[in-house]
DNA sequence: AGATAAATACTCCTTTGGGGGTAACCCCAA
DNA sequence: TTGGGGTTACCCCCAAAGGAGTATTTATCT
């Protein structure tokens, strides 16, 4: 292995968070914070010039918010590590940042030498998990993901009823026909529904929809 | 809370590995073993009359296996702590460990001191997991383990494990990305997959999925 | 040794999907 | 009456998806 720092990106749009947290990395001889920014926008050009090594990514934030920044980051084909950091001790965010490629995720109240010390396991590869956050893992695979059907009661009736047409399969063209409706205005409506259901892609909205419904079309 | 000891049942079809545990819990002074069982059959019994505050569960038994006892535990309503003990160290049954109750997943191979630590930890009612098990418990989440009904046997092990990225809504890059390979190639696997199983795309294929697995991950 | 299936990775091409915007129309509430 | 949400419809643009083909490598089964 090489004896080179290891390069950390810092994105928190608390700057007074970002100080100590680098405060905190200077500590390690072998830690640099190359970069930071203050929110997801500014951040994905940034990291995807640099390649840090370590992007400790911050879950709140203001606009585009951890997860949506972590999901674009990846889309960009970002390949750094990269770590939550959250402040709820109690937050179900964990399952969707893990699966949507995190190596990590720490609580900002988090002892601070253990937090130095997750953040170096997971530089080294390892997955990192905050004690508390084990239960919430663990809790989330008991009840299986029930997600709240107040959600749907967001969506208008027209993009509620074409939500359906999409867990059963339907484009958007077959959509438009069986509404008689141009599939230029299906398209509008499917534009809105995954913005309002923070989904990425009519997939994503069928295998949300069948399991809200149980299953079984 | 009481100063009084803290009553551990230890399950396991190795006596020579209940010797040693017993001999590392004996270092507690506040750990009791106050029951022993070599087989789930003959725990049952003895864990719903003596009701430990922690039980020891092997998950490699011959006869009824680790996670077998583990439901039936449940089923007859005991509340103790179960920790579950294995000595694989890939072992992807910590997801249906969890999700079936138990209150910690430890590996045998484990440093006794950290072992013993974590049994502890058990005891303070929290939820314990040896650090190899939390990357296999991160990695189930982000690849699921299918299962395979009649028709997808007519699938390969690879379309069959694309299908199931695409009943979580992942794009054919994601996918590529996840399995190391090109997106040119997952294309190829989508295509004969959905040939296979004669639908029309990759949204019929994921609700078609869903249904398929009763949902959820 | 030869055949077969699976997995990989390309090519070329067309259709579909999704984000951005603008704008009309209706209806209902402030 | 003015404003806003909902529905409709279009624009542009580009990424994603999917069909068809060829080809190499590895493994497995005659």
């Amino acid at each position: 292995m090489s004896e080179q720092k290891s390069s950390v990106m810092l994105i928190d749009d608390h700057p007074l968070l970002r100080k100590g947290l680098k405060q905190l990395l200077a500590l390690e001889d072998d830690l640099e914070v190359i970069a930071e920014a203050s929110s997801g926008a500014e951040a994905i050009p940034l990291a995807t010039e640099l390649d840090p090594d370590l992007i400790i990514l911050d879950l709140n934030m203001q606009g585009m918010d951890g997860i949506a920044t972590l999901k674009k980051l990846r889309d960009e084909g970002v390949t750094s590590r990269i770590v939550m950091l959250t402040v709820s001790d109690a937050d179900e965010d964990v399952v969707n940042a893990i699966s949507n490629g995190a190596d990590g995720y720490l609580l900002k109240d988090s002892d601070p030498e253990i937090l130095l010390e997750h953040i170096k396991r997971a530089l080294s590869g390892k997955m990192v998990l905050s004690e508390a956050v084990t239960q919430v893992l663990a809790t989330a695979l008991r009840r299986p993901t029930v997600k709240t059907p107040a959600e749907l009661n967001s969506l208008t009736n027209r993009e509620h009823e074409i939500l359906s047409f999409i867990a059963k399969g339907l484009s958007n063209k077959l959509i438009a026909r069986e509404l008689n409706i141009s599939d230029g205005t299906v398209k509008v409506h499917v534009k809105h529904l995954l913005k309002k259901l923070g989904l990425r892609s009519r997939v994503e909205a069928a295998v949300w929809m069948v399991n809200q419904q149980g299953g079984k079309v």
